[in-house]
DNA sequence: ATTACTTTTGACCACATGGTTAAATCATAC
DNA sequence: GTATGATTTAACCATGTGGTCAAAAGTAAT
């Protein structure tokens, strides 16, 4: 692959991500990728044979981006209360930075379940190592013991959660853009200190 | 409009409430509905006029449905401990009973946010009563002082996650069907204790 | 039974969609 | 510069889509 081949593959990706996660595998139109792209419609369908092609290379490479980040932290030499502190402010974070992308992949999971099996790829994500240091931190008596699958999704929702749903939320608590931005902004602190507060003994 | 016209029309709201939860606006077909429905394609456009009319039929029932649990138990005459357990409970079990209603909101608020726009209605879900409530109850020591509009996220986000995310969850922690119905069932007193817990002084 | 009206159907249409193909253009080696 | 292979394009195609329409079937009153 000569390097025009490169760029204009890289092009494609970057446009149809876009595409895609605005409207979705049924929303979005090849045209419109092509178009965004700034090329034939038809070499689409050179660099990836189908939509379907298309999607997953879209899909996998944006699925991939959201384990590791857990992953690295859950797996640090860290007290559980740091591990939290770390965790949500980068995971916040990288939300700040991709807004749309959870959306697009609870979109995806719910309307394709089958194409989402395919990354599924074993997260290698083992909560049981967390549970572990929970138990141990517990027993020293330095938070209240809970489950690992619990906490790690309690975390999680409260991190994701008003970036899927931000039309309902800034509604409901009358914000503005401007407003949203700080509230997403201050969340980070505030789930920390929920968290936090919840595992005292 | 005889019986039988009401019941037709019932028939294909039924049948277009579940293909357009299953999978989206785009995503669903006129073709496949009235099959569902049982009836010809025409009759959709009969009783409705157009795939958006049905859609917005359709979506604006299952919005409206969503906000008067919150609203109901906002405002009942009980403590904050006290709304905070019944109302985790309600919404739980009503999101156990329709567990894919979360994912096609969220799905049409951000694929189509201009079609969800339409039914804002401005939820009359004023969280100022509940701030009050808390600060009120926070200056007789009873709880710790928190930010309303970040204790009800909270809430809501760690009963909705675990629904919209199912496969993900299910996968990282490695359960079967049986097992994640059994969870989704425990978060109900996990959630009531963690948010509990966290707003002791 | 006839009339007037609503409900239901099958045939049809215009158009958008994903995808194909053959030709044109571009690079690169000789 | 010419031959060879990769890249890009325009013109098409088959099919699926939402939607229309006129006719058929059903319903109820007279």
């Amino acid at each position: 692959m000569t390097l025009a081949g490169e760029n204009t593959e890289h092009q494609i990706l970057i446009a149809a991500r876009e595409i895609f996660i605005a409207k979705g595998f049924e929303g979005a139109r090849m045209q419109e990728i092509a178009d965004q792209a700034g090329i034939n419609k038809s070499l689409l369908h050179y660099y990836f044979r189908s939509k379907e092609n298309l999607f997953d290379a879209v899909f996998s490479e944006v699925a991939a981006n959201l384990f590791p980040a857990i992953k690295e932290v859950l797996g640090a030499e860290l007290g559980i209360m740091e591990k939290i502190t770390f965790f949500v402010k980068i995971y916040v974070k990288t939300l700040y930075e991709n807004p749309f992308i959870p959306a697009f992949v609870i979109n995806t999971l719910n309307t394709n379940p089958d194409r989402f099996l395919k990354y599924i790829k074993k997260s290698n994500l083992n909560p049981m190592l967390l549970q572990k240091q929970i138990d141990n931190e517990a027993s020293q008596g330095l938070i209240r013991h809970v489950k690992a699958e619990h906490l790690l999704v309690n975390i999680i929702s409260m991190c994701i959660f008003p970036f899927v749903a931000r039309p309902i939320v800034q509604n409901i608590f009358n914000m503005n853009n401007e407003e949203y931005q700080k509230y997403l902004e201050s969340r980070q602190n505030e789930i920390i200190d929920f968290v936090l507060k919840s595992l005292t003994v």
